[in-house]
Formats: C-alpha cells, sequence, structure tokens
DNA sequence: CTAGATGCAAACGTTTTGCACCCCG
DNA sequence: CGGGGTGCAAAACGTTTGCATCTAG
C-alpha cells in the first residue's frame, strides 16, 4: 500500500475516533499501520509477534479491544471461512461489496466481487421485509486446473498442506 | 418432526456409521435423535444439558465426536452467523440450498432459498476457474415493520434482548 | 479377544476481564 | 488531576486430547 492511501486510513482511524472521545495513541496508530499497510486477513493473535519488534510491542489486550473499535468504525470486517476460526478483513474500505472463494484443495482464498449477485441480494432481503445491512457470501470450491492438470499454481501434485489445523499435543503434567 | 421423518434419518446415520466400519451405539442414537428431532441450530454445548434428562447423559466428549462424524456424513452442517460463534444447522437434509437472514434487531435468524442466487453463485464460481462444493450466504439486516411500525412479531418497543453474547464475570480467585 | 466407543479431566488456543498504573490534556 | 489507555495475568470459553475403561461383535 502506498503512503498516500496508509495516511488516508491513519486520518479516517483518527477521526473515528476522535468522533467518539477517544485518543488516537501511538499503540492504537502502530496498530492500524499494521493492519492496513498489507491486504491480508488476520487473526488478532497473529498480531502480537509482529508488533513485538520495530514499532514497540502492544498488549495482546490493546490489539483486541482496538480490534473491536476498528470493527464498530466499519474499517475493519469480521469474517468467517469456516472451523471457527475468526477474521478480520481490512479490505473491505478498498471494495467494499466483496466476497470470498475459498479453494478446498490449497485454502487458497480469493475475493470477488459481483454486481449481479448484489443486486439480487438485495431484491430477496426486500422480499422478506427487511433492509439489507451487510452481507458475506463465502464460497467453497475445488479447483478445475488442479483436477484436470494435476497442479495449479498453489496446489502442485499433492505437495501442498491442505490447512487443517491441527492442534499438537504437548507433554502432559502428571496429575 | 414426525415419526416417520426420524426414522429415515436413524437409518441414514445407521447406514453412514456403518459404511465407516463405525458403530452405531446408543448415545449416537440419542444424539442423533435429539439434533434432528427439531430444527434448531445449535452449539455443542447446548446439547450437554439436553441429555442430562431422560435418553441418558452423553459426555461432552462424545458430543463433539459426534459431530464432527455427522457433518463429515453432510447430514449436518457448520455455520457462522457472526461474533466468531459456531453454530450447527440440521436443516441442510431438507433444504440443501437454503441460506440465512439474521434480523439485526432481535437476531432471529430466517432460512431462505433462491434459485436464482444459486445459479449465480455457480456461475461466478465456474468463471473463477473453480467447481463449487458448498455455499453460504449470510445477510444481516434491519426488519421493515419494526422500523415503520415499531414493533415486529419478534421485537416489541425495545423489550428484546438482542441476544450479544455477553461473558459473565465470576468470583476471581485471589493471587 | 479386540477394535472401536465412552467418560473424565486435563490441556489447549483464543478472547475477555479486573485491576493497578500510566499518560495526556 | 481526572478520565481514558495500557499491560499484565488470570479467568472464562469452547474445543480437543490422553488415557483408562467399557462394550459390542
Amino acid at each position: 500500500m502506498d503512503q498516500q492511501s496508509l495516511k488516508a486510513i491513519l486520518g479516517q482511524a483518527q477521526a473515528f475516533f476522535a468522533s467518539k472521545g477517544l485518543r488516537f495513541t501511538k499503540q492504537r496508530e502502530a496498530l492500524v499501520t499494521l493492519i492496513f499497510r498489507n491486504h491480508e486477513h488476520f487473526r488478532p493473535e497473529d498480531l502480537i509477534p509482529k508488533l513485538r519488534k520495530s514499532d514497540g510491542a502492544v498488549s495482546r489486550a490493546t490489539i483486541y479491544r482496538t480490534i473491536l473499535l476498528l470493527v464498530e468504525s466499519g474499517m475493519l470486517r469480521e469474517i468467517s471461512l469456516g472451523g471457527g476460526e475468526r477474521l478480520y478483513d481490512p479490505n473491505f474500505l478498498k471494495s467494499p461489496h466483496h466476497n470470498h472463494l475459498i479453494c478446498v484443495d490449497c485454502r487458497e482464498i480469493i475475493e470477488f466481487e459481483d454486481p449481479n449477485i448484489d443486486v439480487m441480494q438485495n431484491c430477496i432481503t426486500r422480499r422478506l421485509g427487511f433492509s439489507p445491512t451487510q452481507k458475506a457470501l463465502r464460497i467453497e470450491a475445488s479447483c478445475d486446473r488442479l483436477r484436470l492438470l494435476g497442479s495449479c499454481k498453489n496446489f502442485k501434485a499433492g505437495k501442498v498442506d491442505k490447512g487443517v489445523r491441527k492442534r499438537l499435543p504437548k507433554a502432559r503434567r502428571p496429575l
């Protein structure tokens, strides 16, 4: 992300905090910068190690509390890609209507937008007697290239960990 | 749910377990019965108290393990309605393509189906070079009736708990 | 007999909280 | 100096696991 956009985003965050009578501390600034510098989905826990280094560490509690505020501000959105995993998506600022396709082979996440789907969702919602406030479409799918050719750019002939989250058991303390 | 359908579902479950060389124990039968007897979304934890009584208790571990199997069998589906909440939906057996609309006012969940949306999702998925395996559309919306008339069948003039999940702090053990 | 199933309690990863302290206006 | 902010560690939560035991075939 260019410096230009980041500046704008920092300004937007600052304005939001100010509008609620809250302060825009250096921790919050560091967080916003980290979150919106690249376009990756992230779990709150992921941010902790990334803040250990340069910008000065930010505590877990502050991270969680700030994320909540950013979601409230509309700058950040919680998404769920299955398995009870709670991710945050900073890309709704740039494309407010995007959806997610998850490849079941390699777990790649593809963001896409489609005006027709969007119109249709609004249509259905109104037909049901509601006004839409937020929509989330998640498609799980398998890669045709992989099936036909045996490989795709993300999945090379079975070499890719499918990303099944497995908990590693550790040595147990005896009773 | 009528006895007829329940019988069919029990049979389907039994067949699935058998096909995998697994047993259809009385705990599993009790669970399947409980899950598919009504059409409610549920959290695994919800099932524990409901099994304390009549049918003989089933342990937490068994509940979680069985749910995993039922999901694998395709009879049960994991859904996510936001807030990191992990719910299971037993209604995909009857309507395999349904989606969810959540009222932001009263948190009521409305299941709906729409062939056009479905076709369109397939279309987009193929255009991206994939074959759809599963789709989840979640719409959050506010109730028009409530906004215009001040009440709806679920939300009576602010009397309804919005269902915001709040953790209740307990007495702390001193350090 | 034996592979699968169960229950228990411990452990896990994540998120929230109480509280003391800090910082800034 | 006062209200919001932070960090820490503990607690709460939902889920998974090891293991001893049971059970069905």
